[in-house]
DNA sequence: TGTACATCAGTGAACGCGCGTTCACTGATGTAC
DNA sequence: TGTACATCAGTGAACGCGCGTTCACTGATGTAC
């Protein structure tokens, strides 16, 4: 055959469709008739249509955790800037999604969609699949970030987690709303660029916060 | 009766479920049968379940404009700060759903979803309906950082949007992660205290994609 | 005061529909003797 | 080389189920005369 296996062309139409508009607002049906396979191969290939949900996380998980070890391995002797820690993230999923930008948008969808519907099930396997590799690049920031507390770190994580799959979600949207009028239309690279700034300010930002300092060391204003 | 209207049971108990588990996956027999009311009773106040999701938004966005747009009064003459603009919103929030830092969560969580599942008939009538109080919030916001051009503050607003819909979104699980082994277990309140922090950092970074400066000003290192 | 009618919140049961899944089946390819 | 069987990707049709919606109906309350 010259045309991708029935298997990666499943996989390939979900992907989009997943990122689209959701897992359970994806029909099974809408799946394979864009694919262009019939409507039982999923089952028969995958068993159901939570596991092709899960094929669907292992694909693109899978090089991107592995590309994450290697170069947290090269970098781990070196010094570590909060800039370059943070861009690793949209570095290494670049590099994974083979350079193309609208994949990346896909993969940051996918993710955030882990966070906000996945229910307990897909939670369970993803965290057990993928935690290690996100707890050491944390405990990389954790070592850049230690006039943060544990609790504060944790939670900005999260908002940096937020923003960008929050941004991503809609880019194509808010590319549009965004280049509305504009007289130099903006990129997806550029917009990643934004990302990064607003990020590594939202990690970097002073403690307004009141509270025992824990390393004796002065919050600064 | 003693208890709330059937009306009221309806969209208090669909606001919950809708925060919980999305609009899709919420049915109308799960809304029913939880509110303790009969299945068709929907359909006879509301005329359809997108009717009753575009009731639940209206029910919490209508306080909310008004008080804004009425602080809004007060400030606009004043000088504003960052800080007070960007709280005024979690003020607000909070006022207008009585104090109940619960409430407050789902009103967040359901502004996300709004944009992230919302279809394009549900888009039309949220922009619709409730863009001026936004539109006039969004101009205070570049009268105090005119450092910004359009396009940055545009991005900088919706990854600030995301932060804080998306960490919101999962709030009692996140809580629960954070507060695992801490030994003083922190509060929601505090929670969006670090928000805050977080967003006027990603609001106040310094650009690092070199530009034409519009005003002439450099760029704060 | 009594009767007839209108209004309206709420109900129980059924409707058709799209969903994920199942199953008997096909047809091509590989393997054993 | 020829025959019998095994394996496996893929198929078409049907399954039961839960969904949003509809409809004829009930029973309480208000209103006109």
């Amino acid at each position: 055959m010259a045309q991708a296996s029935t298997v990666e062309r499943i996989l390939d139409t979900a992907e989009v469709l997943f990122a689209e508009k959701g897992f359970a607002e994806t029909s099974l049906r809408a799946i394979t008739s864009k694919a262009g396979v019939n409507l039982a191969a999923v089952n028969y290939h995958f068993g159901s249509k939570e596991s092709l949900i899960q094929a669907v996380f292992e694909r693109f998980l899978n090089p991107f955790c592995g590309a994450l070890e290697l170069q947290m391995d090269e970098r781990f002797a070196d010094k570590v800037t909060l800039e370059s820690l943070l861009g690793l993230v949209a570095t290494v999923a670049m590099e994974t999604q083979r350079g193309d930008a609208r994949r990346v948008a896909i993969f940051f969808r996918l993710s955030g969609l882990a966070y906000t519907q996945a229910q307990g099930h897909m939670r369970r396997f993803l965290r057990e699949r993928y935690a290690p590799p996100f707890r050491r690049w944390l405990s990389l920031l954790a070592q850049l970030t230690p006039e943060l507390t544990q609790q504060e770190r944790f939670w900005r994580v999260h908002f940096a987690l937020g923003a960008t799959t929050f941004a991503l979600s809609g880019m194509e949207s808010l590319l549009a709303m965004s280049n509305q009028g504009a007289q130099q239309p903006m990129a997806a690279t550029q917009v990643s660029k934004e990302l990064l700034d607003f990020v590594a300010g939202g990690i970097r930002a002073p403690s307004q916060t009141s509270r025992a300092l824990p390393d004796g060391e002065s919050a600064q204003k």
